[in-house]
DNA sequence: CTTAGACCTTCTACTTCTGACATGTCAACA
DNA sequence: TGTTGACATGTCAGAAGTAGAAGGTCTAAG
């Protein structure tokens, strides 16, 4: 059985980036870079770190102070991490709860349904905004994190441009379909 | 509390546009339909339908052949559909399985983190193509899941090309990286 | 001294999702 | 007649994700 498991590599691999670190610090990292590539909870990420000791991909380094236990990762997490990396073929998982509401939109009045797609992109703005914020706040060096962190940011400025526009088309389909008579 | 539930209210809202149907039209339906959208399995899909008639939101209208079920939306179903539609607002997930193993392509050598990429472009040719052929093969009408399917495939075609063109990009910043000197 | 706030981990209860397995009916056709 | 294949539903175990309570330590400021 091959399993997908990401937030298991997800950790894994920012364990190895991070050279070392706890489960708090980890919690802390993942916020900063991860938030909108992999979400975790706090009680998912401290359970899957006993999993993987539990596995031998990582292991405790040492304890510190307040119960701290500074995790470091195996040359078996090591292994593990390539192997996903390069053998297991990434899920696409399909799940839009906007696109999905947009297919029922039918069942609202057309004024409602625009009124939908422009809270929508107002949302979307505000996002845009926050990245652009982010962006600027962020040094970028030359690590292997902020290289393709810098990577991934592009990819969410692309990505939000794209359905900025498309909300905009959406908007003229609505008002051609809600004022067909020529 | 307040759940959120979307495949519930994916399977009331497709109910709905279909005008009533049993569980196996409905897997099929969403096959075709919901499949870039919200995934759902069988067994989750016979359970939601059975939990949305324990709470009133649809009901057996007639029973067919080999146990067949014909399901109807109630009017509190209909009325759960628009509050979701316009009270509930969207959650965003974002997770991306390919986003996460481009965050830790720093540990593989440069050329195999290069193969990954274009291994992932050439899969989104393939499926731009698909779609494209899908795109080809529908009779598009006027009823609401013609129109808003249209501007669902809209999104797809718009979402595939964005991606491809940073794939390329992200291509040229590893080649940069990879023979930076000058 | 005390207290607020950051630090740090664990546990529980619940919901949702996945992937099978189980069970059977009906229509068509060879 | 037998068998194939579409039709049709149900159940179960386990994995993954959500939400929050609980319990505790250390530091710095007032």
């Amino acid at each position: 059985m091959v399993r997908n498991m990401s937030l298991r590599h997800a950790a894994l691999g920012l364990l190895v980036e991070m050279d070392g670190a706890s489960g708090y610090d980890l919690l802390k990292m993942f916020e900063i870079t991860m938030n909108n590539v992999w979400q975790a909870t706090q009680s998912q990420l401290y359970g899957e770190l006993n999993k993987l000791t539990a596995d031998g991909f990582i292991e405790v380094a040492s304890e510190g102070p307040r119960g701290r236990k500074e995790y470091r990762v195996t040359d078996e997490g090591r292994a593990e991490l390539r192997r996903w990396l390069l053998e297991v073929p990434p899920k696409v998982v399909r799940r839009d709860e906007i696109l999905l509401r947009l297919f029922f939109l039918g069942q609202v009045e057309p004024d409602e349904a625009a009124a939908f797609v422009r809270a929508q992109a107002a949302t979307l703005d505000d996002r845009l905004t926050a990245l652009g914020d982010l962006e600027g706040n962020i040094e970028w060096g030359d690590e292997n994190l902020s290289f393709y962190g810098r990577l991934a940011m592009e990819y969410g400025k692309r990505f939000m441009a794209m359905r900025r526009d498309w909300y905009d088309w959406v908007l003229e389909e609505l008002a051609e379909r809600g004022a067909p008579e020529k």
